[in-house]
DNA sequence: CGCATAGTTTTATCATTGTCAAACGATTAA
DNA sequence: TTAATCGTTTGACAATGATAAAACTATGCG
């Protein structure tokens, strides 16, 4: 098992990482991640609609940008949100901006997070 | 005294928002405007350090966005952010944002909101 | 070894974007 | 009316970015 490279904490950027969110289907990805802790990106790949070296760009983004984390089992690699980083450099900020994605429409037709979950 | 068009704020797109913010200068902008309520766009452009076309770009860019609201008097266009409007939208995601941009370092150079204040 | 799987990298294409310069539009002042 | 001020729009350009196809890498399986 190995850790790719990634941002240390201290150095990870406000706008990097904003500009990171601000793509859709990178936010779908997150959302995915928020709902489920850790999930292989071929897991995290298979709805949205993109080509899977589309994909692999935007986990690179988002892996760059320190949002997520990746380790490496086998041929697998496991992404998960880096929160308690985020949380210690932007306080809040994370969760704002899940609660706004969780909470809101579906950004572009695809499965939401919330889908089928009765309103009540 | 009229007010320029401006998004409705159940229509304000999250991601929209963010790639709004995810601007160094679009961020020192927003910063400019959260110490000083309201500016004039010739006011908050002075120091920015970029053309007063490419200032007036970021300003319709934070205005379709709907992160800022522009009334015009006179000659004079002032601009302010649209908080509660982003509060209601997405609870607690300015307020992180600004707090984020507030205590970090500045963006690129520019002179931050809180230069020459003393640490302690 | 030979093959399948998981994901990245490379290459190419097309759209978007940040920037400045110059022209323009609207408003006020002389 | 003429001139100055504030800001936008247009045009051009270089850089970035989202996308897909194809080639590639690395790992595991028989």
């Amino acid at each position: 098992m190995r850790l790719l490279p990634h941002p240390a904490t201290e150095s990870i950027q406000l706008t990097e990482v904003l500009r990171a969110l601000s793509d859709p289907v990178r936010m779908e990805i997150v959302v995915r991640l928020a709902v489920q802790v850790e999930q292989t990106c071929s897991n995290v790949g298979e709805e949205l609609g993109v080509h899977k070296s589309t994909a692999s760009h935007h986990y690179r983004t988002l892996r760059e940008a320190g949002v997520v984390m990746t380790r490496q089992v086998g041929r697998l690699k496991f992404m998960r949100l880096r929160r308690d980083d985020l949380d210690a450099r932007f306080p809040g900020l994370l969760d704002a901006v899940l609660a706004a994605a969780l909470t809101g429409a579906p950004p572009q037709g695809l499965p939401s997070a919330t889908a089928g979950v009765p309103d009540a």
